[in-house]
DNA sequence: ATTTAAGCGAGACGGTACGTCTCGTCTTGAA
DNA sequence: TTCAAGACGAGACGTACCGTCTCGCTTAAAT
């Protein structure tokens, strides 16, 4: 039983933060952008549609650009399995499977590109984003790889390192320079390029 | 010989464009960027600096974006040859040598990741990034990958779309989201994966 | 006869003056008032609409208010008569009535106050409405006072500049201040004020 | 005693406005108008010298002209008494005097011309300038005939609407087109000329 | 119960930049 | 020389948002 305050948690006096304006905020943010895209979306507007005085956005998120990641993590609530497959190639195939299904949905890609479009321009929040999604996703890819070398089926080449940069680097030119769709293809060619053929399960990375 | 007028060329009457006011509005706005980044780039501060009208710039660029992308394109008048190495993989080495060394220079990054950042925001201006900047270099690739078909060492897997897929995906990807600068070896790991190893000159990759 | 060039005339040389411009200005300017109001109109609307240079205009007229007086002064040759009626009331009551009815036109009236307006705003252009204009006007009222001094059936009150003050002002204040018509009435009550009964002929000045 | 909330007032919430910008923003206009004129004033230029937002001037007038006629309002609080001088012709007199020396001030006439102008130009503007200063100057004005037709003592000519529009039209009249001062000699003249002798008190109208 | 300290919706504030408009000047090639 | 066309530097317009700053109010813990 302890005497004094927990000093992290400094006793927290007067009102309590309001979920409902969270909430509100949240889901203002998700529908405007859907109506008039990232460029068209202001905190005004996110303000008026939620009901909500600008002073409790800028309360709680330091600019839109973070509103708009919480929207993208509390939505895309990455379900991307991680399961064991058995092999590499598998495992890998998987990934990009998942990955993808979740990329291909519009409402997702534009926010993503909006989002790694503003961190280009807002040092501040490049660093939010980096360690509030970019680097998650990495980490998922490590596990995988991980996996792979404790198994001891992955390749010499290219370094696990080079697969994460092939991989994702693949996944996001397309959703910001080519604009083609993510398509099972791609995932095909990764696997095929980067985790070869599985000795032990032949036509595995077709699977 | 015709004694009509071309038609495709309407007589174009009254005052010809100023070209020193077309250099002093790119100049100003290659200064610009340096400065005070592309966030606080302005069309007002590129016409202040040049000593330029505003309608000037509007007249003949849609947006400061596009004035940036004829900065880049003039700057960047892509010094990045693509002389025959004598087998695939040293024609890999050496486009990524000269692409790589091009995505180096501080400045030119920064524009480079503006300008797929605006892109993002503004659909239009999307087309012309596509049409002016990403497709050329696109091209470029693809003179090489079609000399390795001709000249028969160009391996199956992966096919060449999705070599282009890695290559520029790769490299995007560090320039906008782990800003690990562009080194070597990212390029040889890459033409390790891609081209492999000259069966006629042993070391070749290595290059 | 004369062999040398009288030089106040100093040999006009290149192209003439074209005449079929001057006009096509001036109806332009005369329709386009009558379109968008002196508020909207502008001198690259002028330009535009009378198929003719912005400099072609500059050439021959100060500013759009100028081209708007050659208007006025071309369109309404005041058709004013000053003929004698026998006696100074009678005279009078013909001169207000003659200048109202040319002052009812609404067309008129809007170019009237325009360029009243615009005298207050820039000081060269009251001098030449002024000139062109204004000072006209008041040496036709000069004409009948003098007359009437003649005549000697000239009220010594009030004495005759403050009558011109009097006759011009309620006209110009029911344009600019009032908007009420210009109406028998006032030119009745204008009449009865300043000009008296005609003791020579009963009931004159309700003629 | 009500409990309730006199709806009229309908509960403002939010900032108050700022009085001390509402002063700045006259002050600066006031300023920026002796200074530069009317056709100088921009509504940027009072905005910088007040140290204040476009916005806010444009929150809570529609028009630089509009500052401008509050400010007149405010300046001009219409220092012309309209106590009873015992006969019209004296309270005549005592207004035009009255009003002949506020419009003498050259800072007033510039901008009672330049309201005036405006007014010509801007028809929303008309009517705001009418009710807002036109029309109090008038019913000042009729307070003077409405105790003359009670004593008595007010001429059958001309009607008093007229006498209004004669009085007001020739201050107008020099104001806007002669440009003369209102000197005491036009006083002089009306009051001879509109109220005539004092039957009671001889050489009332020289008073 | 009263005080105190947030949090809340609302909205005014000083500012910046936008994209448009018009000004008055300058340049071009034809008449 | 003048003309029609039209680009030019300049700068005000009215609008949109930014991020901050009051307001008067609600809530909730500490007194």
């Amino acid at each position: 039983m302890s005497l004094v305050n927990d000093s992290s948690e400094p006793v927290r006096r007067g009102r309590k933060r309001s979920e409902e304006s969270r909430q509100a905020i949240l889901r203002a943010t998700y529908e405007l952008v859907g109506e008039v895209g990232y460029a068209g979306l202001s905190l005004e507007g996110i303000a008026a549609r939620s009901r909500t005085g600008k002073q409790t956005i800028y309360r709680w998120w330091p600019s839109k650009a973070d509103v708009l990641l919480e929207v993208l993590a509390t939505k895309a609530e990455t379900h991307i399995g991680l399961a064991d497959q058995g092999c590499y190639p598998a495992d890998l195939h998987a990934f990009l499977t998942d990955t993808f299904t979740l990329g291909s949905r519009p409402q997702v890609v534009r926010m993503l590109v909006a989002l790694i479009a503003e961190a280009q321009v807002n040092p501040g929040f490049y660093e939010r984003l980096w360690a509030g999604f970019l680097e998650r996703r990495r980490e998922a890819l490590w596990v995988v790889l991980n996996r792979a070398k404790e198994r001891g089926d992955l390749p010499p080449v290219p370094p696990p390192a080079t697969v994460i940069d092939i991989v994702f680097g693949s996944l996001w030119y397309r959703l910001l320079a080519t604009r083609q769709p993510l398509d099972q293809r791609l995932a095909d060619d990764l696997v095929a390029t980067l985790a070869g053929q599985c000795p032990g399960c032949p036509g595995c990375s077709a699977a």
